[in-house]
DNA sequence: GCGGTTACTTAGCAATGCTAACTAATATCA
DNA sequence: TGATATTAGTTAGCATTGCTAAGTAACCGC
């Protein structure tokens, strides 16, 4: 089944040494710095589970924080370069693994991968990427 | 829009306690009875975290464990009328599994998808389906 | 029937999600 | 201006779901 494609997909990611959850916010940080707040709502999940994963990937090396100069309250978020450098690999690897794994898919699985997408598209009003 | 979809997706159904988890262990036992193991090897998930599961499942009500009579280390496992019902109600079993599909991306992880998709499309030649 | 293999369980750890409740800083308005 | 409300983030604690290591019971091959 496609998910569990996906699911194989995303167990590389701990290859890089970056949990996955680590590297999806590097994958926002990457467009620049952003606040916790920000990253919790491009990462679509509440501010504590954020708070708690910048504080690993500081202690990751991966991502520094630093106080907004106008508001006090604000944490500011920005990628190491540490961290670019991981998640470069990481998509890289992930890109890879899926290449590998269509390749020996089924027909039928590819059927069903495909089927999954397109719903996942139509739900997030997303389109595909033009092939490279 | 998405938010709202995905917000909905991602919650437990809380008449019956069926989490994700098992709603997509239910979607597999829904074809018969399988193994633990065969189950677990359906899922993805090693033997352990399946056992774990499992027991969860028929505490929930919605799972039946029984014993192979031909091999004694062999458990069978079997959705009960409940899970069946947990399962097909609202269709279930799509929201659901869109749930799990859905979950598991974040910013990341759907690039990396969009490029899959991609190159799925130019391997095959098929098309995603269209937004409505 | 002994030894190895297989199927599952138990125990414990890790990652990642949540809510509730807290602190600190900023904004609002009488 | 000063009291109060709002906002941003943190801390604490819990749940889910994944894993590995190690144990137990049943089966198979010789």
């Amino acid at each position: 089944m496609a998910i569990h494609l996906l699911r194989r997909a995303r167990r590389t990611d701990p290859l890089t040494g970056v949990s996955p959850a680590q590297l999806s916010a590097l994958s926002v940080l990457m467009g620049g710095a952003r606040t916790l707040g920000e990253l919790a709502a491009a990462e679509q999940v509440r501010p504590p589970t954020m708070s708690r994963l910048v504080k690993e990937m500081e202690r990751a090396g991966v991502a520094r924080r630093s106080s907004d100069p106008r508001d006090g309250r604000v944490v500011r978020v920005r990628a190491t370069a540490k961290g670019l450098r991981a998640l470069s690999r990481g998509r890289a690897m992930r890109v890879e693994t899926l290449n590998r794994l269509v390749r020996a898919l089924a027909p039928a699985e590819r059927a069903s991968l495909t089927d999954a997408v397109g719903i996942v598209e139509r739900i997030l009003g997303q389109r595909a990427a033009p092939p490279p």
